[in-house]
DNA sequence: AAATCTATATTTAGAGC
DNA sequence: GGCTCTAAATATAGATT
């Protein structure tokens, strides 16, 4: 006599998870579903946000920012900071020729749009919106080009960038490192763009 | 000849909203949202998490912030700042008397709950993950309960903490503060947790 | 401007690997 | 620890009031 096999979510209370291990799994799903939360509306409504997460008890923290973390937070605190190296609390892991391949193919995309639209500009509210939030497409992409850029550099003059990526979490991203870059806002938020551009 | 009248969402391109009001609406819904996952992170997880939006054209801004906005970012900038009057950069709406008596309901459960579990301490994980997060939701309580005595001190005193509420897609929120209170964390994190413990 | 409604879309906890 | 899969839960854009 066999038991079904039942797949996928059933009826869950979220408190009722069944051990550590779920806990842990649970934080990096939400954690990562957040940023890419935070992604969407940047690019969708043209807002700045900053995230900082300290993992449970304090073992390790991600961040994420766009345009960038501490500026942002210097305009929050209403002051000027000078630059500590915070730049690189990164939290992302995502391949290099991957994303410059990806910003390649997305900014033709975007001339291609833009070449469209320009006939028939500012027509209507749609597609004024449209291509408002391309330019904020535009900005992300060449805010993120310039981070990837910054982080190969260091990587070149062999900084190690990476001193607080590992967390209590995701300790065996370290061993990705070498061909790989730690992104602050990139990787969720290009992701979320390049699915709304290239469906 | 009548057309048919859809409700609810069809298929939608989230780029494709069609004016400018939709896109504020957009912007409030998806920040509210944000802030609820990120309240449900910290309690269900036990994670502490600042988030600092700023709206499209820099016209206000909104942070959350669990258990305080300035301490975390304190240990993020990794140094000790001065205490502004930051504080109250508040974004909710939260009436006093309906948190007080949410807040009673609530301990009183909460001490049921402990109460019945305390028989069979830390038995099964899961008893164990759900003390976990009874704890946090404790801690989170206290925090909120902290919160509300100051702002209504504050209040009081006839200094008025709410500079900063207003924002240029909420700004008729303002009528409401004469009987209502502005909370950093309070309201999205504690209705998350009372929605978990008192469904 | 805000609340409610609802048909879709997205998220997500858990299982299995 | 991560990946894929899935059903149930949740989020959400647009319509309506």
């Amino acid at each position: 006599m066999k038991t079904r096999i039942i797949k996928g979510r059933q009826r869950v209370d979220m408190v009722k998870m069944k051990n550590v291990r779920n806990l842990q799994v649970t934080f990096s799903k939400r954690r990562a579903s957040l940023f890419k939360k935070a992604g969407e509306l940047c690019m969708l409504c043209g807002a700045e946000i900053v995230i900082v997460v300290y993992s449970p008890g304090d073992k390790g923290f991600f961040s994420f920012g766009h345009p960038s973390v501490n500026p942002l937070l210097e305009r929050f605190l209403g002051r000027n900071l000078p630059q500590p190296n915070n730049d690189v609390h990164n939290q992302q892991i995502v391949n290099l020729e991957g994303i410059l391949q990806m910003e390649k193919n997305r900014g033709e995309s975007l001339r291609e749009i833009r070449k469209r639209a320009n006939g028939r500009l500012w027509q209507s509210p749609m597609e004024e919106l449209h291509l408002f939030q391309l330019q904020h497409l535009k900005k992300a992409l060449e805010i993120l080009k310039q981070k990837v850029e910054k982080e190969a550099q260091m990587v070149n003059n062999n900084a190690f960038p990476f001193q607080t990526l590992g967390s209590a979490w995701t300790p065996s991203n370290c061993v990705r490192l070498t061909s790989s870059y730690g992104l602050n806002v990139g990787g969720p938020l290009l992701i979320g763009l390049v699915d709304l551009l290239l469906p």
